[in-house]
RNA sequence: GCCGCCAUCGUCUAGUGGCCUAGGACGUCACGUUCUCAACGUGAAGAUCGCGGGUUCGACUCCCGCUGGCGGUACCA
């Protein structure tokens, strides 16, 4: 009897993020890399973070760690990667190089490569004539043909040369996307990449295929700019004779201008998000909506959630313009849903690590009560971390505006009539001021800006009570 | 220039031929609550589904063309 073995076959998902470490950590970055995430546990496989530092002109000291750094805050944990060791290592491609080499040998021994002896000066005029023509820009092929046994001894004598893909003539290349479909493209529009480069290092195109491939990558999860070079990738699995991971290819993030997210029109590093206050679990819940969308049109919902409803099929193939204006509403309702002791934690954290405030002005606010008085008050009007410290200034920084002759008036007024408080609660605190408006005729909002310098702010009563009769007096003594 | 991707309210999106005189969310506005501002609650405005052709009894949904936006066109990723 034959049994069909495959029906009973269950493939192992694994999934990469492969980041090049040149600069700060992008958010498209942590973009891709929740996708990665979600579908690789939702599957009960791995996730992968590959380090893409072949780019020897562009790389950065210090970029790898940023990297950990920024997936460690957003908790996307991964299970192999240059820091956490597997069986399919070394994790960073520069460790790789004996094993690009062999496969781009492979190649020109099948005849799919070949030796390029081009000088870079040589390179560039072909291209600026193509470009005065109008046509195609594309290397002129000039070493394809060369007798293998030369090219070989060129090598040998030590001649600098690159290792170039040969490119099928007249034959039609189907890249199979899963959330666009198949796209078609024709070979003899595709250049003849460069695999290998003069310096030894291999470009992306071949050591993502090598490594994708032996690292056992199911399913490859890339932006959008990546699928006109896919070509080159199906012809490199198929001269390899590899099966061929399931391609999914995003869209790429957006400014409001609808160009590619940048630091010009929007934020892209990591760090900045950090530095404004953001909590790490709503820009997750916030990113999850840019391509997908949950099934009953919930809008907050958790990681747990997500992992257990995401399917990367679902994912929309339009970019989306970035809009931080959700982004900090999404982040207020994360705010709002965390206990006051969390949020006080997370404030004081934040305060120590980026804002470096002087809490201290008065001792006592580091006081776990006092603190969490002043962060009930604040809950629910912050979006960010941030907000908090600005909203709630008057506990942590003495005043810095100046008071117009009038209102010094209803100042000194204000003085006289707290000082004579006998026990200083919100409700005696709000007797005086309605006194006061009464007396002068002002409304809260004015009186609001007497105190506080804000026309709005935290309520004023609660305020002054937690702030304290001494206090108070002694800043409102500090304006007249 | 050439190649490719994309196209529903300002923004994120639902929608897979009839349930759509297009639903939800953000933002905006109004009202309620209220010692300011928020939060919260209720409601409103907001999309002739980029345009033009088909296919069909019927198209936001399928096909073609155009336009627009975006991306690629490197010994960068």
């Amino acid at each position: 009897m034959i049994v069909n073995l495959d029906l009973d076959k269950k493939i192992n998902v694994r999934t990469r993020v492969a980041p090049s470490p040149t600069g700060y950590p992008h958010i498209g970055t942590v973009y891709q890399s929740l996708f990665d995430y979600a579908f690789a546990k939702k599957n009960s496989g791995q996730f992968i973070v590959r380090i893409e530092d072949t780019d020897r002109k562009r790389f950065v000291e210090g970029a790898e760690e940023k990297i950990y750094e920024a997936l460690d805050w957003f908790n996307l944990e991964e299970d192999e990667s240059p820091r956490k060791d597997g069986l399919y290592g070394p994790y960073r491609q520069s460790e790789r190089l004996g094993i690009y080499k062999k496969y781009a040998e492979e190649l020109v021994g099948k005849g799919n490569a070949y030796y390029c002896f081009c000088l870079p000066q040589r390179l560039e005029e072909v291209r600026k004539i193509q470009q005065a023509e109008k046509k195609p820009l594309m290397y002129d092929k000039c070493c394809r043909n060369s007798s293998l046994l030369e090219a070989k001894k060129k090598v040998e004598q030590g001649e600098s040369y690159t290792i170039r893909l040969k490119v099928p003539e007249n034959q039609k290349i189907i890249v199979k996307d899963e959330i666009r479909g198949e796209i078609e493209f024709e070979s003899n529009l595709i250049d003849d990449q460069v695999l290998i480069k003069s310096d030894g290092f291999p470009t992306y195109h071949l050591a993502v295929v090598v490594d994708d491939h032996l690292m056992e990558i199911t399913h490859l999860v890339r932006a959008e700019e990546w699928i006109s070079s896919s070509p080159k990738h199906i012809l490199l699995y198929d001269f390899f004779g590899w099966e061929k991971p399931l391609f999914f290819h995003t869209a790429d993030l957006r400014n409001p201008d609808k160009s590619k997210l940048s630091k010009r029109h929007g934020h892209t590093n990591v760090a900045w998000y950090q530095e404004e206050g953001y909590l790490p679990e709503a820009i997750l819940n916030y990113l999850a909506h840019l391509g997908w969308s949950h099934p009953k049109e919930e809008e907050v919902f958790s990681l747990e959630e997500f992992i257990e409803l995401f399917e990367l099929k679902d994912l929309s193939p339009v970019g989306p313009i970035f809009d931080f204006d959700k982004l900090n509403w999404m982040n207020g309702i994360y705010i709002r849903q965390l206990t006051v002791k969390e949020l006080s934690k997370r404030l004081k954290e934040y305060n120590h690590n980026l804002l470096k405030h002087p809490i201290e002005k008065n001792k006592d606010y580091e006081d776990e009560d006092i603190f969490e008085r002043i962060v009930i008050l604040s809950q629910s009007r912050i979006s960010t971390l941030k907000d908090f410290f600005t909203l709630a200034q008057v506990f942590f920084e003495n005043p810095k505006y100046i008071l117009e002759d009038d209102k010094r008036s209803v100042a000194k007024a204000l003085i006289t009539q707290l000082k004579e408080i006998k026990d200083w609660n919100k409700d005696n605190i709000f007797l005086v001021f309605k006194n006061i408006m009464q007396d002068y005729k002002i409304r809260m909002p004015v009186l609001y800006g007497i105190v506080t310098g804000q026309e709005k702010g935290l309520p004023l009563p609660e305020t002054l009570e937690i702030l304290g009769k001494e206090e108070t007096v002694k800043c409102l003594k500090s304006l007249v």
